[in-house]
Order: structure tokens, then sequence, then C-alpha cells
RNA sequence: GGGCGAUUAGCUCAGUUGGCUAGAGCACCUGCCUUACAAGCAGGGGGUCACUGGUUCAAGUCCAGUAUCGCCCACCA
């Protein structure tokens, strides 16, 4: 008898959330069987670095995942979301070397490879968990027994057999070529990991005296003046009159004293600068290109460190930012300097340490990407890979046509080594591992040939484009690869989508022949109240662990005084979270979550409390002949809240989806069912009471499901006190046996035959008319005791045979005690009134000052007659009445009946009023 | 330069294939501690749907253009 009183009138999800997690894990209920012969849905994460915290990115990408597998799992389906972390090569080694330099003053090469290694699995296997315990935090159900790592033996494996797949099949190759290297890391990156930024700067004017005739100065425009001392050549637009006779001699490049070609080439735009281009084909993308097509020499000036090296002559050893000064001096000093411009322009910047990116000639391995990109192009096509919302597919596709091929070798020691051993004549043999290697190189240089791995690591990215098949075990052809793949949902941020989607879907359909996923639903990116995105560096983020469990957040320093729990961070962004669209946040906009948990909560103690002991036989059977009109209502709305509900998850509009669910709790069950159950449960022993008991909890039952997805924890709690308090139910839904509603395949289904549009319509004119009265007391300030009586004038027999039935709803909660009903009432002396469509409703009122009541029904005669005059005019229209639908046409002129009948009955207000 | 979003109430956003007098939450105003819930209940005020044209019987919704904001791609050295 106590269990449902005792409970708190406020929801406190702590304990709640924390007990029921522990309790899903102790029943595997996460867990997927490979073996089982339902149907398979599968989701692999995002696998988030090993040193990430979640942030609400997170908390939004995951929820969203969470709440498909969740719904799919109470759909019967087995459910398998594939949890897990990245190695992040570049973030997590800084992290470490930071650490230790921090500590111990040293850097990578002080340590050695192999140490370094060492202590990053060390860091690897002390916080790499974290983000995985937040994950759980937020109510992720992933199927942690399958957790993987991007560098566990199995997904190097898969690395390793990609690699020498694509080298064996002619696209990956190894050359010498620009790429974007950070000297600050000193490695090359992939040209998304280049920021561009806009840099205030200059156009520096230099003169090149002509070789044959000194004298004759041809001017070169710049932003990057030290790249001078590399230049092999001036280029200018083979149509620009200025230049034309001096194309093919040469000019003597000053300072390094180099004859250098003057060549045509129409990349050179005649309009800029001077309209002739310093050639550096060793620094710079364009120039590389111009220099490939007239054959100039690549003379490279830089050292691994940003330092110049010997090549740049008496500059050497300076760092680049000082040979700009040094060379820019120098020039001046010769009197070739002609004139400094200010000039805004964007300069690549390093992702993570926001260093200036160098054009840098180096040797690198690349993966030639048309073949794949056709490949992923094909599958989208082929309607085999959908994107939510639709407009990311052409955002994808424009991508992939115009694709470059990905420089996959990172200079650094965290992450997956090439699997490329080299002959001591250079000569590369790829294997998945070195006995393979071996065995070829053997082959050409004989038994026991001395062999040295490739110093290189892959790009991160690598590896995560073989996520969702490396997972399940490929390239060993397991149960859980045949089971679960291709997935079905990949949830995900519009940031990696070239990053990671399409490469996973290369890599899946070249390695595999299939689509990796069928849907990828991009979400939107979460913002501060500004419209900034959240990040580290403007500590604007929200963390959404402090959220949910109160305290101070370090990000922001705000401190949280309730702990708001998962359910609800959970439920505030789903609401949020409108169809893929950014969305701005800040932390009172999570307090409309949290209050909805606690509706849901006091609602669940009151039906807890209507139920608990009384009698309850099988909930399944309705007799129809017994329901009550509302609760008729109710089932009609509740048949329609899951219908919506199911086609709205279907299509991924998960913001609908909770919109649902809390509009049919909130204003459907709670507003208007549970106030009418009062009055019908006052009685318990009648036979009515019983009915409106099942009907309670069969709709508080299904409602739980519907909302279990989105919050998993309050709804199991309450789903299993309804299961303590209800010990005889035997059948159906309501099974007497306890157990966890996670571990029922219980998604309600759909009832299309409890619709009842007409009991619907009869209904909101009884809310209406209850509305009326409210406001009507209210206005007037008038107790309710002072007006216990109420006429209701209809204007058609029909309408009053429609609210006859129902007099006593109005009465119980109109607060009445008589109420009269008829057609053509006359109106009572003394009475205020509103006029509705298709009736009047009066209450009796003392006399007073009536200034207030004119004026709106002044008001209301005005919006009647320009609305009646509006829309009489459609009708007068022949080509209206003509042209429209018949449905439109008729409608129109019923709502211009009704109106005029509303217009009549005002101005007779009016009249007896003034 | 190209592409994609956004622009509706003070704020954050809905508004299906054009067709019932444009909605919600928050905030605001008024009245209520009514034994599920004051994180609540009841009622109320508040909008030339960014602008200009066009298509249509009919435009917040479709088309073209303009403006402002945001993101992405490519970058004239």
């Amino acid at each position: 008898m106590s269990l449902i009183t005792d409970l708190p009138t406020r929801y406190d999800p702590g304990p709640i959330e924390n007990k029921w997690y522990q309790q899903w894990l102790d029943k595997n209920a996460f867990e997927a069987d490979s073996s089982s012969d339902r149907k398979p849905y599968t989701i692999v994460i995002p696998p988030p670095n090993v040193t990430g915290a979640l942030h609400m990115g997170h908390a939004l990408n995951n929820t969203l995942q969470d709440i498909l597998i969740r719904w799919r799992r109470m759909q019967g389906f087995e459910a398998l979301w594939m949890p897990g972390t990245d190695h992040a090569g570049i973030a997590t080694q800084s992290v470490v070397e930071k650490i230790i330099y921090k500590t111990e003053k040293k850097k990578r090469h002080d340590i050695g490879r192999e140490k370094l290694l060492a202590r990053i699995w060390d860091w690897k296997e002390e916080y790499g968990e974290r983000i995985l315990h937040q994950l759980r935090k937020i109510g992720s159900s992933c199927d942690w027994s399958r957790t993987r790592f991007t560098m566990d033996e199995g997904l190097s494996h898969a690395v390793r057999k990609i690699f020498v797949k694509l080298y064996n099949d002619g696209l990956i190759y190894r050359g010498r070529y620009l790429v974007n290297w950070c000297p600050t890391l000193r490695t090359a990156l992939a040209d998304d990991e280049v920021e561009p930024k806009e840099v205030q700067s200059h156009l520096w004017h230099f003169q090149y005296p002509l070789t044959e005739d000194p004298s004759r100065k041809i001017t070169v425009a710049t932003t990057r003046p030290e790249t001078m001392l590399g230049d092999t050549g001036v280029a200018v637009h083979p149509d620009d009159e200025r230049y034309k006779d001096i194309i093919g001699k040469t000019v003597t490049l000053p300072l390094m004293e180099r004859e250098i070609p003057i060549v045509a080439d129409k990349h050179v735009e005649m309009d800029f600068g001077t309209g002739a281009v310093k050639v550096t084909p060793a620094h710079d993308p364009n120039d590389f290109e111009i220099g490939e097509r007239h054959n100039l020499e690549k003379i490279n000036l830089l050292n691994e460190d940003g330092t110049y090296n010997e090549n740049a002559g008496r500059f050497e050893g300076l760092d680049r930012f000082d040979v700009r000064k040094a060379v820019v001096e120098a020039l001046d000093k010769l009197g070739l300097l002609e004139k400094i411009e200010d000039h805004t322009h964007n300069v690549g910047h390093c992702y993570r340490t926001g260093d200036v990116i160098e054009p840098y000639l180096s040797l690198q391995w690349f993966v030639k990407m048309r073949p794949l990109a056709d490949m992923a192009i094909k599958a989208t096509e082929d309607g085999r890979v959908k994107f939510h919302p639709d407009r990311w597919t052409n955002f994808y596709l424009s991508w992939l046509k115009d694709v470059r091929d990905w420089c996959i070798s990172r200079q650094i020691w965290w992450g997956h080594r090439i699997p490329i051993w080299y002959a001591p004549d250079g000569t590369p043999f790829a294997g998945a591992d070195e006995a393979e290697a071996r065995a070829e190189a053997e082959k050409q240089f004989g038994e026991g040939v001395e062999l040295n791995q490739d110093e290189d690591v892959l790009d991160t990215w690598f590896s995560s484009g073989l996520w969702p098949f490396s997972t399940l075990g490929w390239p060993d052809e397991t149960q859980d690869l045949e089971k679960f793949f291709p997935t079905n949902t990949l949830v995900t941020d519009r940031g990696i989508i070239f990053f990671w989607v399409a490469r996973m879907v290369m890599l899946s359909e070249y390695a595999l022949g299939k689509q990796p996923f069928s849907d990828v639903y991009i979400h939107g990116t979460i913002m501060d109240k500004e419209g900034r995105k959240m990040s580290k560096s403007l500590k604007n983020g929200i963390d959404p662990v402090a959220l949910i469990d109160g305290g101070k957040d370090e990000n922001t320093g705000i401190v949280y005084e309730q702990p708001l729990g998962a359910d609800a961070v959970r439920f505030s962004l789903t609401t949020l979270s409108m169809e893929g669209q950014d969305l701005k946040l800040w932390p009172e906009r999570f307090e409309d979550g949290s209050r909805f948990l606690n509706k849901v909560w006091n609602a669940g103690r009151f039906a807890l409390m209507q139920l608990e002991g009384g009698p309850i036989d099988t909930a399944e059977n309705l007799d129809e002949s017994k329901l009550q009109f509302e609760d008729r209502w109710i089932l009609s709305r509740l048949a329609q809240a899951i219908e919506e509900s199911t086609n709205a998850l279907e299509d991924f509009h998960y913001c609908t989806a909770s919109q649902i669910v809390r509009d049919f709790v909130w204003n459907d069950f709670c507003d208007w069912y549970l106030e009418l159950v009062k009055f019908r449960l006052r009685d318990a022993e009648a036979g009515d009471a019983e009915i409106c008991r099942r009907i309670l909890a069969r709709v508080f039952d299904t409602t739980l499901r519907l909302l279990h997805p989105i919050c998993p924890f309050i709804t199991e709690e309450l789903w299993n006190l309804l299961g303590k308090v209800l010990p005889q139910r035997d059948s159906g839904p309501l099974k007497g046996e306890l157990s966890e509603l996670i571990l029922e395949s219980a998604w309600p289904s759909e009832t299309p035959d409890l619709k009842d549009p007409q009991t619907e319509s009869t209904f909101d004119k009884l809310k209406e008319t209850i509305q009326v009265v409210r406001k009507l007391r209210q206005e007037r300030n008038l107790a309710p005791k002072a007006t216990k009586d109420l006429q209701i004038s209809a204007t058609a027999e029909t309408v009053q045979k429609e609210l006859e039935p129902h007099l006593e709803i109005l009465k119980n909660l109109g607060n009445l005690d008589n109420v009269q009903l008829g057609v053509d009432l006359d109106r009572p002396d003394n009475s205020a009134t509103e006029v509705l469509k298709e009736f009047e409703v009066s209450l009796p009122v003392p006399e007073g000052d009536r200034s207030k009541e004119i004026e709106a029904a002044k008001k209301q005669k005005e919006e009647l007659e320009s609305y009646i005059q509006r829309e009489s005019k459609k009708l007068e229209n022949p080509s209206f009445v003509e042209r429209a639908p018949a449905q439109v046409v008729e409608g129109t002129k019923k709502r211009v009946e009704d109106a005029k009948n509303q217009l009549q009955a005002v101005l007779a207000i009016l009249k007896s009023l003034e």
C-alpha cells in the first residue's frame, strides 16, 4: 500500500537511472545474438576519439542512435549497436607528447618510437574508456561485449589486408608530391585536415631583371616572398601584350643569381597583380602544376621543422617567418622591392596545432580515389545509400565527383604502420604481415634478404573507413558479419561526411561489394546562444555529464543546482533537434525536458494510486459497450499517437516523435482524461470505475512504451511499478510476470479501429465549452460558486443531439449544476455570452459594468465582418467555384454560413448591451 | 567565385503534396497551494510570415530576383 504513496512528488532521476542501467547490464539486455532468427537491425557508432570527452554533439548523436536501436529492439529486431573508439592518430599522440613534455621535458625523438608507443598504450588503457563510460551515463544501449578499438589486432589486420589489396590493384601509389606539411607536428596532412583562415597580409612586388638586359625588369607579385629563393620560372599569360616579346627569355633571380625562364601559361590571370607570377614548383600547388607543364626544376627549400635548408643559400637555418623578413629586406636593399600592398587572403592552418601549413615536396603514399569514388557514387545513384535529409546527397556526390587523391601516410608513430617492407635497394613489398612481404621479396632477392618496414603510419581515417565491417570480424567470414552486415543506419554530423562517410562507402564497396549501411542520418550541429559552434577554445560548450549529474560545469563555470538526469537531456535534445537543422542551446533550454518528465512521473503516481489494490481484470478485452465517451476519446487519441509516432521514427523525424508523445501525455492524457477519470473513480467499487481503471492502465502502459526509446529510465521505472500494482494482469502487454520494458518486444501495434474522428470532434466542442465558461468567469471575476447555471443554444438540432449525452462532462469539468441545452434558445437576461461556430454559451451573471464585454463583442464583430467579406469574395469569384476542388468550396460555404450566424448573434448581443 | 541552409510572436522553433480565421514551448499579464504534479493548474495578450515581383481561383507554402546571417567547396600568385 505504501509503495506508491511513498513516491516523491518530484521526480529524482539519479538513483533510478543508475539502478536501471546496472540492471540492463546484468541482464545483458543490450547484447545482440548473431544466431537468432530475428531480423537484424544494426548501427555502428561513430567511434569517438580515445582522447575524447563527451560533449553536447556526442550527446545528441548518441541519443538519436539509441532511440533508433531501442525502438527497433522493441519492434522485435535483433538490434545491435556496435560501440568502440578510434585511436585518433595525431590527436592522441599529441596529447601524450604534451604530457611527457610537461612532466619530463622530453620530446618524442628523445624517447624513441617503441617507448613512446608503449607510453601511449599505457595512457589509452588508463583513460581511453572514459568516453565510453560517459556514453553509458546518457543511457546508450550499446552492446558493450563487442566494444572495439581501431588498433585492436583484428581491426589492424583488416587495415593491412585492405592496404595490400589496394596496393596490388594499383590503387595505392607512392610519389613525390606537394603535401600539406605541418612543421610543428612534422607530418603531412590530408587536404581536409587543413583549415583555411582569412589573414590580413601583403602583396609584395619584386622586380626581376632580364638576363640579357638587366636594365629591363619584370615585376612579380607574391604573398609569400620567402619562397622566391626557390623560384625556377616566371609565368605570364600567353595573350598578355605586355609580356609577349619576352616569353622564352630568362630573368636572373635576385639573391640566388639563378637564370630562370619566362614561360607562358593560361593559368595566370592577367588582371591580378602585375600579370606576372613567380613560379615556385616545390612550394605552391599551382606552381607545381605550372612546373610540370613547363618542365621547371623543383627546388625544395624547407626542412621538416619549417627552417630553410641549404638550397636557401645564405638564408639557411632561418625559420620560414624570419626568411620572409630577411628576403624582403635584402631585395629592398638591392632596390628591387617595388611596393607593398595590403592584401587579405586565405592561408591554410593545421586543424590541430593552428600552425601555418607549408606546401612541402615529399615522398608520400596516396590512394587513387577515382575508381573508388565511382563505386560510391553508384551506390547512391542505385539508391542503396540514402541520405536524410536528402539535401546531403548532392553535397556528398559533388565532393565524390571532384575528389582528389588521398594522402594516407603520416609521419607520426601512433597508428597503423604502413605494411610495406623495403629491400636494401628500396624495392617495396606489401604484405598483411612481414612474412607475407618477405615471401615476395625472397623470390626476387633470395633468402634472408634484409627488409625494413616503412616508417610512416596510416591516416586515422583509413582504419575508420573500415569500421562497419572490420568491427564485425572482416576479413574473416564471421557469423556477426553474416548476420549484421550491411548495417542499417549511420547517424553522424555533416563535418565528417567526406572524412568518414564517403570513405566507408568506398572501402566497403571495394572490399565487400556492398554498401556499409542503407541510410545515413545527418543531424544538426550544436551551437551556443549566439549561434557559434560549441568549442573548447570558446569555453561555451555545455557539458552533458554536468547537466545530467548536477554540479559545476568545468567548461562554462555554470553550476547546476539540480541533477537533470539523462532522460531530460535526451528528451530536450530530441525535441529541439528539428530534422537536421542546427540547434542553439543554453542551459535553460533543457528545463522543458525536465518539467515534462516530472509531469510523466506525477501522472504515473496518480495512475498507480488509482490502480493500486483495486480490482483489475484483463486489460486486453475491452467491452466496447461499457466504454464511456471519454474512454473512446482517449483511445482514439492514443491510436493516433501510436501511428504518428511510428511513422515519424520511420522517417527519422525524431523531433516529431517526441512532440507527439509529449502532447499526448500532457494535453490529452493529463489535462483532460485524468481530470475526467477523477469523477468516475470517486465510487471505486462501481462497475464503471473498473472499466475506467482498465483504460487507465492500458493507456498509461502504452504511453510508457511510446516514450521508452527517448526516455528509457523513467519509463522503465514506472512500467515496473505498474507491474507491481497489477499483480493479477495476465495477458497481453500487461503481463503478470515482471520483466523489464526493454526486454519486451513491445512497441505498441497500431490500432486503426480505435480511431474515432466523430468522438474527437464532439470532445473538442465540449472542451471549447468548458474553456469558454472558465474564460467568462475569469474575465468577469466571478466565483464558480456564483455561476452554476449554463445555457447552450445550438444553431442546429444536430449539434444539440451531439452534445446532449455529454452534459455530465460539462457539469463535472465546468463546475456547473445545471446545463440548459436547446436550439435557438432565448438569451437569458444578464448573461455573459460567447458566440462559437455552432452554438453559443451563456453564463448568467449579476448586473454590473459591461464595457469590457461590449469591447469584446465589437472586436469579434469586426473580425467576423472582415472574414465574411474576404471569404464571400472568393465565393463570388466564378473561377474559384469552378476550379477549386468541391471540398474546398463546400468548406468555404459552410464557414461563411457559420460566420454569418455568429455575426448575427454577436450583433444581437451588442444591441442588448447598448 | 560556386553550392547549401536560415529569415514566421520578445526568444527558440513548427507549419506535410498550395486550400478550415498562422501554431507550440519559453518569456510576459491575470487568477489559483483544487489531496498526481507550484518543475503545477486555469485564463489572457502578442505575428504586414525579411523585401520586391511573378505563377494561381487561392501563396507563409511554388518560381525569379534583392537583402541580412550562417555553413561548405574552390581559391588571383
